[in-house]
DNA sequence: CTTGGATTTGAACGAGCGTTCAATTAGAGG
DNA sequence: CCTCTAATTGAACGCTCGTTCAAATCCAAG
């Protein structure tokens, strides 16, 4: 037999998940038929079923192993350093991650509501993860007293937000270099956690607190 | 006959218009059949023609009425002043009207690929209205030397992914109320587009013009 | 109550869906 | 060349899809 069943990371063919990972891109997860999968690997939908159990499996793979490659550089890039220096290489590591990966990324946030639950649960696991060291930078630089951030968690969303968007504008090619980009979103970030040295009156009871210390 | 045709405006009754937007952000466009949108209105899926002259338009109804009446409320609501006002302003108007909203926005965000290209342009154009006016803030802010910002265009989309980001976590009655959120969030943009005394050294040249003239 | 247009039903249409599987083909090892 | 297994085909299954439309129903005006 040829059936290839599901245990763990990478069970289907690169050449299914690429062009299951351009057409769900392009059209989305429920818009994308088995047929039209199978057309744009070159074989009839029925072989498919020799890659992947079935098609929910298929999308399933390509956001856990988007979310594990993210997870796995990671690990190989985050070293130490002060608060400022690790959120500027947080910072640049997203970005450089990101903007080659356009496909993956806008498959890996729009179509979360397409996976079953316990699917869904592991990817937001995934996820949590990566946005967790963010968080953990966020505090040890108020703890440092080098950021003037009143709530982690929010300051974290916040960030992943706007570093995520660019996703959605930049192309290959256009007006901004991936290195101008970095430049441009490293100082937006660097100033929105930025302690402000003459507002001090203004800032929030928590950032006097702790610079207090 | 019963067929309303399609010039514009609301066309599309409200008891439709609200199950297909319900359903349409829990389930997705493309996975959402008109028999279940007929069910949660209580009809069968052959009255719905009588709102609608096909599902494309049903999506393209929501969409473009969500633009509208975002563009609408954004008229009645700016005002002048410095361009520190004017951010604050905007900043606070987006929270209020998008928390509130969370269906409208996720449908209006992630359904865009679903649109014909006619109607996807039409709603980009009516975006580009949106973001254009914080665009004008940010210049205007730059020329006062009160910003340092280094693109405006980008420093445009970072803040609109960051606020519209809110969406993705916000829950009625979570950890935040709308006014604490509408705190952070714009203690976070004012920071990021603040020019930062103690290092002008570092400031960008057209920031040194604006603020020595 | 009767009329007549607006609204809704319920069945039908052709098409495409995910998935299965017996039959066929392909290709490496002996 | 033959064998044997893995890979692929192509047809089929039972459903559901968006949309249409004649027939039935509803409901205000007369």
């Amino acid at each position: 037999m040829g059936r290839k069943a599901g245990s763990h990371s990478e069970i289907t063919g690169p050449k299914v998940r690429e062009a299951a990972l351009r057409l769900i891109a392009r059209h989305g997860f429920a818009a994308v038929s088995m047929r039209q999968i199978a057309a744009e690997v070159g074989i009839q939908a029925g072989a498919l079923y020799n890659y992947t159990p079935d098609k929910q499996s298929l999308l399933f793979d390509l956001m856990r192993s988007h979310m594990e490659e993210l997870l796995e550089s990671r690990v190989t890039s985050a070293g130490g350093g002060s608060a400022l220096e690790r959120l500027e290489e947080f910072t640049r590591f997203h970005i450089r991650f990101h903007l080659p990966r356009g496909q993956q990324v806008f498959v890996s946030y729009m179509e979360l509501r397409n996976l079953e639950p316990e699917n869904f649960q592991e990817v937001e696991r995934l996820r949590r993860l990566y946005e967790d060291e963010l968080e953990g930078i966020l505090r040890q630089g108020v703890e440092e007293g080098a950021f003037a951030v009143a709530d982690t968690k929010i300051t974290t969303l916040a960030l992943i937000a706007m570093l995520t968007g660019i996703s959605n504008w930049y192309r290959e090619g256009g007006r901004l270099s991936v290195g101008r980009i970095e430049e441009l979103y490293w100082a937006m970030v660097r100033n929105m956690v930025a302690v402000l040295p003459i507002e001090g009156a203004e800032l929030p009871t928590s950032v006097l607190a702790a610079r207090a210390s």
